[in-house]
DNA sequence: GTCTATAAGAAGATAGAC
DNA sequence: GTCTATCTTCTTATAGAC
């Protein structure tokens, strides 16, 4: 990886552990393994940096929405996969985007990053939104709302369902990236949530 | 108020508005209307400010879970509330649950510097935890158990009942902090979640 | 592109008068 | 307890050699 990629890359990582102002223009370019001038013959100040960071974190979720909804919208490629959906593919599912969001690298930084600037940086506040609130739970409308009209899931309100299928795994996410230690529990709590949330609607009520 | 409570409450908003980091004494003194080094006649020095906040803020937090406990443990005194518990009492419980929470000057303020400071500060980290994560948790279990021994709420498992109701709630405040203006929207919500919680454990399955 | 040396400025904290 | 003046330290950023 070359030396300007790697400046972005351990900035994140600091960034995401300490937030902005608490990082320092020499400790990333420590991490580097470069001294802290040489740095700025790769970004004109620390602002730019952050900067970059931000630019190349949406330009990475814009590719994968634009993957995820080929596969979204084509019905003829999902919905075999969605009208099939035992209690085990959902758990499944809910386990993969659990994970995902949670090991991702880029991701987990990421997020951490966006939670301790939110509220210093309404840029970041609308990209946390957009990340972690609005996006899931659209996309997981869609999917349900798939798996729904093909008869195994019961509802009149796909919103309210998917609301009651992403929040405990957002909750769960929360926990784990303040405190790795309970990763092991939630993962229990997060098969027990997912087999709870197929009995719940997954029966004619 | 004197000086030293002023100093206090203008370091706490301004804490959680831009973190730790990026308050800077002679900002928290102008709000309160003394210059910097008078400051430091009442604290030792910034640090201090933040370590009073955090003490003061546990203490109010300890008794105010001695208050809900005497309720709570007391089960002459509660137990004809919840054992008489309708859907429109679990959508005021939820409603004054969520609006306490997100409108509760001192929570609000302290919740969003424990999401700025957590991943920085284990302390933090593990107030949060205890506030927004394992208490409210352990505090609603109680009361859901209390309507489900009733008869009013059905469930094999009360923790991931009281999963179902918390989650949505969490979620939705974290929502609300990052961007006030959605909280009309999120209202809305709280309300359809909690009714379609009640149809759902409400009755026999 | 990387380095050493250093400028420029910000922010925390102290001294001492009132 | 509050002020003005000032010190000290830390951090960003630049200059210029290699």
């Amino acid at each position: 990886m070359d030396t300007k990629q790697r400046i972005l890359d351990e900035a994140l990582t600091l960034f995401s552990e300490k937030g902005y102002a608490n990082v320092f223009v020499g400790e990333i370019a420590d991490r580097v393994g470069i001294k802290a001038p040489s740095l700025y013959k790769h970004y004109k100040n620390k602002r730019a940096i952050f900067d970059a960071i931000i630019d190349e974190m949406n330009s990475r979720f814009v590719e994968q929405a634009k993957a995820l909804n080929i596969n979204g919208t084509d019905a003829s490629a999902d919905s075999e996969i969605y009208r099939n959906m035992s209690e085990d593919n959902l758990l499944v599912l809910g386990r993969q985007l659990f994970l995902y969001y949670l090991h991702d690298d880029y991701n987990k930084r990421f997020r951490k990053m966006l939670t301790i600037e939110q509220f210093n940086n309404k840029e970041l506040a609308d990209i946390y939104t957009k990340l972690y609130v609005d996006d899931p739970l659209s996309y997981q409308s869609m999917l349900l709302g798939m798996v729904a009209s093909a008869g195994l899931l019961h509802t009149d309100n796909v919103e309210i369902m998917t609301l009651h299928f992403y929040a405990p795994i957002y909750y769960l996410l929360t926990i784990c990236d303040r405190d790795p230690s309970r990763e092991p529990k939630a993962l229990e709590t997060l098969d027990a949530h997912i087999k709870q949330f197929d009995r719940i609607y997954g029966r004619e009520r």
